[in-house]
DNA sequence: GTTAGCACTCAAAGGTGTCGAGTGCTATTT
DNA sequence: AAATAGCACTCGACACCTTTGAGTGCTAAC
């Protein structure tokens, strides 16, 4: 739909039209102040005098490209040249050398842990940007189990460990109903271990259900309690989210007032709402584009995201990308988004 | 040093004066924005003139405890006045039935995880605060070892997991120089739990460099390739550090503006900062209170911290607060702050 | 179709004047 | 001697004005 409306305007806009769009497009993404006809003219060392720009500008206006903020200051691009520049107009900078060797020497200096290096990734990103770098790690429930181990802490008191092939780890503190030694607690591991070899989380969720159920366990004393606790350990709820760089948004002009600011750092803290956000772009390849209210983060905060997404070698998705004002440098961003997530994508595949 | 001032002071003011500082103070507080004499005398219905408390501020301003922003505004305290009020002028609030029930409420809900704990803490202190809340947990390496354990993930990859009888986990992927199969694993885990029974994670770590010089080991297998790696599992860097509450701090209209937000901000993606500045507080017992430039947390940002330790079960410590403007309320946040460490101590002393 | 010219608009910047909260000082009261 | 009333003074805040200049839309000429 959204990519319709691009190629429907692409056919409708003159070369030279096109043309006069990405500079005020591009002049504002550098300058952030209005864009004039003049200054169209001049930047661009057109053979166009600025009356001519005038008028082709008052044209893409009608369109719905070009706003003014008020009648007498230059035109700024509405969300929907956003879209239409992003879609066909915009010039993508190569990843540079020295960028490169950044992302790369990030991934690995980070500690081995998944986590770890997702975090040093966000960091990454918001460092080459220069907006906030975002990325969700890979949903610990669709992955494949591996591992699960119970340790006894103290009277009644359990931790599990779940481990996914991905190498993510869940710790989770359970209270049970009885004491149980740590000798049964072994027998319960290998029990569990054996049923759980292959499945994804999710599906290890629903054979522990079904097996709570089935009238063979029900009435073997290990096996029951087996799996009323692993029941609560292999319940896992929220993905994890890593942002930073939320000081760099500070830089952005559009965010100096305060009402703006609080509205995007409360989006979040509630990490549910970036997840909502996010699961849509889980689907599709490639280098994903939400610019202003696509994102539905907050109506008026003009923020755009850029995303992709990256794979495992569990074949499982996580998310990452760039959080900026809609006036954000798609033409270095896009590039570093798409190169970043395919070298996490191998860094990830050959663990 | 610090009180000492704050006595020291004591001693020179008059109650008349001290009365009269307090209702500035109380009224910045409230307000944030400069007092004037009439509005002292109107507030506290005192049997003073205006002129009166003009005579008294003028004195309260030439001994550094009061400024004028400019010649006919209003007074403002310096940090030495909040410091002498909250030495000996505040009267502390009560912590009411309803934030007692708050906090109770939202330590015992949190997952049972010492982790999902603190993060939990840090948010009702936000919560109840409404400035930012902060909790620095126990250092990991202070605390007592009881477990240890590896799980083979992968070709010369292993994950060692290390448990804290806090209840604190650390996972760590390893990579081994040669290949182990699970029962030389199991073999290792047995032989280090055993060594390191009734230690603290760093004494674990010393006793493991020390077994590594040690002949008898040194020509047994494995033992030395467990000493090798058990001793990456047992170097844990960081602490963990939860701070919630960040966009509250954007209610205050002293950081309404961009660049001083900035700088709190930058200051706390370097979580560094932050541990050197708490862990000051670990020694003494009770609430701490820093001011203004007292925090070192970034000179011209004008941010006041309360804090109070609190301790585990094992005996370690760990900090929580608040950070606000130093215009805070000091009245309900000491209170508040000193409630939660309490409580906190008390549930994981329980456990 | 392009451009030069011109009248018009409007925000931003700067200047002026008033208002009032607040001060310091001094003379007066208690 | 301490407290107060009175008064002149200061200075930011606000409202109001003008000027400036960038930018527009329109029209007539090329």
């Amino acid at each position: 739909m959204l990519f319709f409306w691009g190629l429907a305007m692409n056919v409708e806009l003159s070369a030279r039209s096109r043309q006069i769009l990405e500079a005020i497009v591009e002049d504002y993404i550098a300058t952030a102040e209005p864009v004039g006809s003049s200054a169209v003219a001049r930047r661009h060392a057109m053979t166009l005098s600025s009356a001519t720009v005038r008028n082709v500008m008052a044209n893409l206006e009608e369109m719905g490209l070009l706003t003014s903020p008020h009648t007498s200051a230059g035109r700024i691009p509405t969300e929907k040249a956003y879209r239409f520049y992003v879609d066909s107009l915009v010039a993508l900078r190569q990843v540079s050398r020295d960028e490169k060797r950044q992302i790369i020497n990030h991934c690995r200096k980070a500690g081995a842990g998944l986590s770890d290096i997702l975090k040093e990734t966000s960091r990454t990103l918001s460092q080459l940007s220069n907006y906030m770098g975002i990325v969700v790690a890979p949903s610990f429930n669709s992955d494949v189990f591996r591992h699960i181990e119970f340790i006894r802490l103290g009277h009644r008191k359990i931790l599990a460990i779940l481990v996914s092939s991905n190498g993510a780890v869940q710790n989770r503190l359970i209270e049970t109903e009885e004491d149980h030694d740590p000798e049964e607690l072994v027998r319960m591991g290998n029990y569990l271990n054996g049923m759980m070899q292959g499945l994804t989380i999710t599906q290890a969720r629903e054979r522990v259900l079904a097996e709570m159920k089935n009238e063979k366990t029900k009435y073997d004393h290990l096996m029951s309690r087996a799996l009323r606790i692993s029941e609560q350990a292999v319940t896992v709820d929220g993905d994890d989210v890593f942002v930073e760089g939320q000081a760099r948004i500070l830089d952005q002009p559009e965010f100096s007032d305060a009402a703006r600011m609080k509205e995007i750092y409360e989006a979040f803290e509630k990490k549910g709402i970036i997840l909502q956000l996010l699961s849509r772009c889980m689907s599709a390849d490639g280098v994903q584009i939400y610019i202003g209210s696509e994102t539905s983060l907050s109506r008026s905060a003009g923020v755009s995201l850029v995303t992709s997404r990256f794979v495992t070698s569990s074949n499982t998705v996580g998310m990452l990308g760039v959080i900026g004002p809609t006036r954000m440098g798609y033409s270095s961003v896009i590039p570093i988004v798409d190169y970043t997530a395919r070298m996490i994508s191998r860094l990830l595949s050959e663990a």
